[in-house]
DNA sequence: GGGCCCGTGGAGGTCAAGATCGGTGTCCAG
DNA sequence: CTGGACACCGATCTTGACCTCCACGGGCCC
């Protein structure tokens, strides 16, 4: 009787997964890997901890199930907006838009990807090194592309841009959004754009002063 | 004899204290927290557990305290990069120099600062956002001096670029330095001078196209 | 030169959290 | 109607790590 309370239901294994991977990810955002237990996915999902390792063989790797989901989100929006046009400014202010939709998107779930505490495992590690990576060397063709520095040049400052953008929008869901979205986009896309184009330096590190 | 072995000298407090806090930065910076222990940073010194227990109440004290160290050292350093000079640029300059020397710093110890997985306990939390805030301060009253946007812009540009200096900084090391630091920083400082000088925006969030 | 005292060390307590077993209820086929 | 199988759960096991207790040895004072 009260064990076929109200959430007993049976689900298909898909739609269990699915809501695992939901409830897990709700903890692991509010409070970090490490301070998370299965025990409290296990309860936000309203399940017992058994199901979850019928679906999940360990901590870790559920964690990586959903760290993949979002890195490869992140990726896709970024290509996809620098797919979107072929003027690179217009390009630059698409990537940054992205950033922030993606920062913005439901349930702060971009901290899986930008602040995780678990780095230091190598598989995670892995993944999002790779991810900025990705994000890195869209940015850096375009760099390249647009400008006459080399490859590694182009990938240092294409990682500053990337860091910027990451932590700006960061930044911004941290201070409460009170410069509006469309404004913030626009700055820091002015900022970026005023940043790369016009580059190489006018011949070498020397920066022409005035 | 045997306890009486090489190791066994009696140090002065301070001094003792000054050992294990290196013994436990280089353990904290090759592990992360987690994964490290007590025991690791005990035989790390060449000390049993308990001593570590007279100079630090428990494992977090010792981290905060390290912590503590590096990001004021951080601070202290772009402060006074800024100080060194008048024009904005040149200090934009020397900032960013100031960045790339702190991670350039012997023994990766700006990982405590930056890739903690310990961000979650809010003492830590508080410490790298204190540190991050003062970092964009100062920052953001030179963006602010130089330009006509107000103070929520111009800390979000701030933080933009801090972003930028950290996050290029710690892959310039993690690629091995590839690119010459002076050259490194001369790139990231003529980004981060193009990006911000010469706002505000013609008039507001939307820029001119063209 | 001997006793006291303080710093040292190994061994252990406790507890949290990851990972797993017997029992149970429900659904379906015949 | 009935028997079986599947999915689920409470309770437990174990491991590992933070944090203290009992023996030991060298320095200080009389």
């Amino acid at each position: 009787m009260n064990s076929a309370g109200e959430g007993r239901v049976r689900l298909p294994r898909s739609e269990r997964r699915a809501q695992l991977l939901q409830a897990a990810q709700e903890v692991f955002v509010s409070r970090g890997y490490h301070a998370t237990s299965m025990d409290d996915i296990a309860d936000r999902a309203g399940v017992s901890k058994p199901v979850l390792y019928q679906h999940f063989t360990s901590k870790l790797d559920l964690y990586l199930a959903l760290l993949d989901g979002r890195a490869t989100e992140l990726v896709a929006r970024i290509r996809e907006a620098m797919d979107r046009s072929e003027d690179n400014k217009e390009r630059v202010n698409q990537a940054m838009r992205a950033y922030f939709d993606f920062v913005d998107a439901q349930g702060e779930a971009f901290r899986l990807v930008f602040e995780s505490d678990q780095r230091n495992d190598p598989a995670v590690a892995e993944r999002v090194l790779r991810m900025e990576a990705e994000c890195v060397a869209a940015l850096s063709d375009t760099i390249m592309a647009d400008t006459q520095v080399d490859k590694d040049r182009a990938e240092m400052l294409a990682t500053g841009l990337v860091g910027a953008a990451e932590v700006a929008a960061r930044k911004w869901i941290a201070s409460g959004r009170v410069v509006p979205k469309d404004e913030a986009i626009q700055l820091m896309a002015t900022l970026a754009w005023r940043g790369i184009s016009h580059f190489p330096l006018e011949g070498g590190a020397e920066s022409g002063n005035e």
